[in-house]
Order: structure tokens, then sequence, then C-alpha cells
RNA sequence: GGCGGUAUAGCCAAGUGGUAAGGCGACGGUCUGCAAAACCGUUAUUCUCCAGUUCAAAUCUGGAUGCCGCCUCCA
């Protein structure tokens, strides 16, 4: 049994299935498309992808949407830099798909589009309006939030409190200044798609209801996305959702942490951002997914180049164990603590504590060590961390191994000069030799 | 001000009633031509503070304080 914490209870909640059986349907909040992806997205991402795993691992079916708001405000406004906003987001979006797969994400089902689903949009706001959940005013819609008594069940907000809450925006067009947008009409010289209601486009929030109905069905399994996003996206998204079908939308909802720039949280409007293209050009990504892992998703994590250095010795530690016999695993004393771990609302920390406790058996020269090898590496897949037992297969193996027999010769006449040269030099190109009691190792560093 | 979360060693971080996992770092030792890696040992009598419940509390209850997120676009 599966134990997740649910933002909707504030509570740890068994894992069961909407249809009963083992099929999950899932929906990532993924990006809104003005910039490229920094560290926090890439949070994000992991969080989803281990949930996922995880629910793999258990014997579930996972269908996962991930999607993709590709027209918004941010994103019209930079269109005063002259681009297009269709290529500013495809640009973006490509490059998400590049880390993704360089963090060896696993794919998702489907990545929907904002723009590709106009229709979808058009269709759930006209029976909102047609319910009387929402009302045109000025060329725009608004959700009526007065009309929807379960508003703010999400984020635990009270809609007194948020009215008297200084910071909701006035809006002559609104009839409360809670109501949310649903469709913008379109000013001079913006993107727009016809509608019944008029030229326009979608408000955040309604994409995400139309995508996940479209793809999951109008109840679903599990919802993620930042813990930034409980409101008013998620809670915007269930009064939208819930007042078209009648019925509960997602069951489950997952939020992970923020990412902390020295104590304030990194976002795109501080301009605090560590960008993932820079944190992969610098770290391994299995160094980043460790660095990541290391906390539980819920919590907030302190971005630092020292955090993700001791990422990375904590993970040469990992992998020098890793060298040497292996052997398939009758017995799965490690891997069951681990799983655990995992099945406890997803305890990554707790599951790589277990990891280390192998690796400290394995540096003990237990003679389990090829079994418990085996054993580890089953455990890092599940996380998802990519197996480097292939680069050592590499064109470049056979080449190396005959500097190192050199060197060898060299060392057995004494001419150290010559040995610690070829040592210096390959580890200049990321090549470490090890001399140790059962001959001499070379490992390629992060 | 409201809602939610969180507080554990030098740093990071698990642990939700039975006596403090794991990682990084540091110090001493072993091994080595020298390194690296690894091993052995040391590094929280104690979990923000106060009060309470209990045979027993880091874990439960009440209160205080600090920090973070949300209440405005945000992963």
């Amino acid at each position: 049994m599966i134990r997740i914490y649910d933002t909707l209870t504030n509570s740890n909640k068994d894992f069961q299935t909407v249809s009963g059986g083992k099929d999950v349907k899932m929906y990532s909040c993924g990006l809104t498309v003005q910039d490229s992806p920094h560290i926090g997205h890439m949070r994000a991402l992991i969080t989803a992808d281990i949930v996922r795993r995880v629910l793999i691992k258990e014997g579930y079916d996972v269908f996962s949407v991930y999607n993709f708001t590709d027209i918004d405000d941010k994103l019209i406004e930079k269109m005063k830099n002259g681009e297009d906003y269709r290529i500013l987001a495809q640009r973006n979006i490509d490059e998400f798909m590049k880390y993704m797969k360089i963090m060896n994400v696993l794919d998702f089902n489907v990545y929907p589009r904002a723009t590709n689903h106009i229709q979808e949009i058009i269709e759930l706001i006209d029976s909102l309006l047609k319910k009387g959940f929402a009302y045109e005013s000025e060329g725009d819609v608004y959700f009526r939030v007065s009309k929807f008594k379960d508003y703010g069940k999400l984020s635990g907000k009270n809609t007194k409190d948020l009215i008297e809450g200084k910071r909701v925006e006035i809006n002559e067009n609104k009839e409360s200044p809670l109501d949310f947008v649903l469709w913008k009409s379109a000013k001079d010289k913006e993107p727009y798609w016809h509608s019944p209601f008029g030229k326009g486009r979608p408000g955040w929030h309604i994409e995400c209801s139309a995508m996940s109905i479209k793809y999951l069905g109008e109840t679903f399994d599990i919802h993620t996305g930042g813990e930034d996003l409980i409101f008013p996206h998620h809670e915007n998204e269930i009064a939208q959702s819930e007042c078209s079908t009648g019925k509960q939308f997602a069951k489950f909802w997952v939020h992970n942490g923020m990412v902390n720039l020295k104590g304030e949280k990194m976002s795109k409007s501080i301009g605090n951002v560590f960008k993932a293209k820079d944190i992969l050009s610098k770290w391994h990504p299995n160094v980043v997914r460790l660095y990541l892992l290391k906390t539980q998703y819920r919590k907030s994590i302190e971005f630092s180049e020292e955090r993700l250095d001791e990422a990375q010795s904590a993970h040469s530690r990992m992998r020098n164990a890793l060298n040497g016999e292996k052997k398939n695993a009758d017995k799965d004393f490690y891997f069951e603590k681990f799983s655990d771990a995992l099945r406890d609302d997803f305890n990554t920390p707790q599951a790589i504590g277990y990891i280390f406790d192998a690796v400290n058996e394995i540096n003990q020269n237990s003679p389990d060590s090829p079994q418990i090898r085996s054993e580890i590496l089953k455990m890092l897949d599940i996380l998802g961390f990519k197996n480097e037992e292939a680069t050592k297969q590499s064109h470049d193996a056979e080449l190396i191994e005959l500097l190192m027999d050199v060197r060898e010769d060299a060392r057995k006449d004494k001419n150290y000069r010559l040995s610690d040269k070829i040592r210096d030099r390959l580890k200049d190109m990321k090549v470490i030799l090890s001399d140790s009691k059962e001959g001499v190792k070379w490992k390629t560093e992060d």
C-alpha cells in the first residue's frame, strides 16, 4: 500500500485508484513557457518522475500528462521584444524536453498545449456559462466564485478572508474581486482566437481543466505541481472543473516544496533563478537528481553550489562501491526497506539512506558484495538514476586500459615520473586511477 | 492580519510513543613509492523554548518564538 500526502485533506492517505484497479491517471502542471526552465522546474519534474516510478514499481499502469501553457500575459508581454510568442514558446518547450531527457525523466504519455485545445476550453467555458457559474462582461468571461460553495477547500482559504486581504485586484468588470477570468478579450495587436464570447484568449487555469478532463476524464487520480500553485491555480481548476462536471476533480493533490536561494523562493519574477542549462553544464544529471532526492519532496531546499558539490561527493561514494563483480540477488534485504520508504509518501531521503547502508556493507568487504551491488543497481534504477555501467564499455575503455598497462610497467621499474604523468594526464581528462589491493581501477569523474 | 508548512550535530537530512538512519565536512590511525579510494576510531546523553499527558516523548496535547510558502504572475 502506498501512502501519499494529499493537500486536499492535509493528511497522508492510502492510495487507491478511482477505477479500483491498477490504472492510474495523473496530471502534472507544467510550465508557462515564457522562459527557459530553472532548477525549481526540475524539482517539480523530478517529483512527478518519482511518483510515477514508484507507482510503476508497485505494479500500477500509469497514464501521465504534462502540460505546457503556451499563451499567457507574460508571453504576450515578451512579444514587445519583437519575437512571436509561438517561436518563444517553442524554443522553451524544446529546451525543456532536452533537459528532461538529460535528467532521465520518464516520458509522459501526452504533452498537451493550451493553444491546441482552444475548442475544448471554449466548450468548458460555455458549459459554465450555461450553468450560471460564469458570466460575460465587456468581452471577458469570469468565473462566479460565490456560486461554488467549496471554493477554498484545497488551499484552506475562505472567501471572507480573501476579500479582506488587501491584495485582491480591483476590476470593475467583475461582480466580485474573487472572480477570475476564463476568457480574456483581445486588445490591440494581441493574439486571439474566435469564440462565442468574442475574440480573445483563455485565462490562466482553464487550460488545465480542459486538458486534464480531455485526457484523463472528469475524475482522475493524481494531480501534481509546485506548492506555489495551490492558490489560486489549483483552487481555480477545482472550481471550474467540478462546477462543470458536477464530480470530484482530482483525488490526490501532490505538491512539491520550493527551491530557495538565500532563504528566498527562486522565481522568475524575483529574478534569482538558476537555469537548468547552467546547472547541468556543471554537474552530472545523476548528481543533480541525487541533490534533489536527498530532501523529501515536500520540504523546501536551499540551492547552493556547495549542496551540489556535496551531492557529487556522495554520488562518487555510491559509484565506487559499484565497481566490481555483480550477481543477481536472491535476497532483498536492503531493497525491501528501500521500497517501504518509497511507499511512505515517496521518502527518498530514507530510501537513499538504505542505499548507503548497502554501500557501507560492500566497502567492508562483505562476502555478499556481488549481490548487494545488483541490489543497489536495482534501487538506483527505480530512483531514475542513469546507469553509468555502459560508460565503462565505451570506445575509450581499451585505450585507457592500455595506458594503465604502460603505467604498471613504469611503476615496476620505479619510473614514478612517467607513471605519475600518465595518472595526472588521465586525471586531466577526467579519468581517475586508483591503486587498490585488487589491482588498479579506473573510473570517470562526473 | 488569514491559511498552510517547518524547527534534529559544523553543514545537509531521515526518524510521528520504546530510548537519535544516512550523506557531506573535520580530526586521529591503517593501507600506499606518493596519491586516490577504502577501512577503523572520534565528532547530538540529545532533538527551538516553556508547561502538560504517559512507565516511557524528537515523536502526543497546550502555549511561545524563529524561518518558509500562499493570500499578486510563479514549479
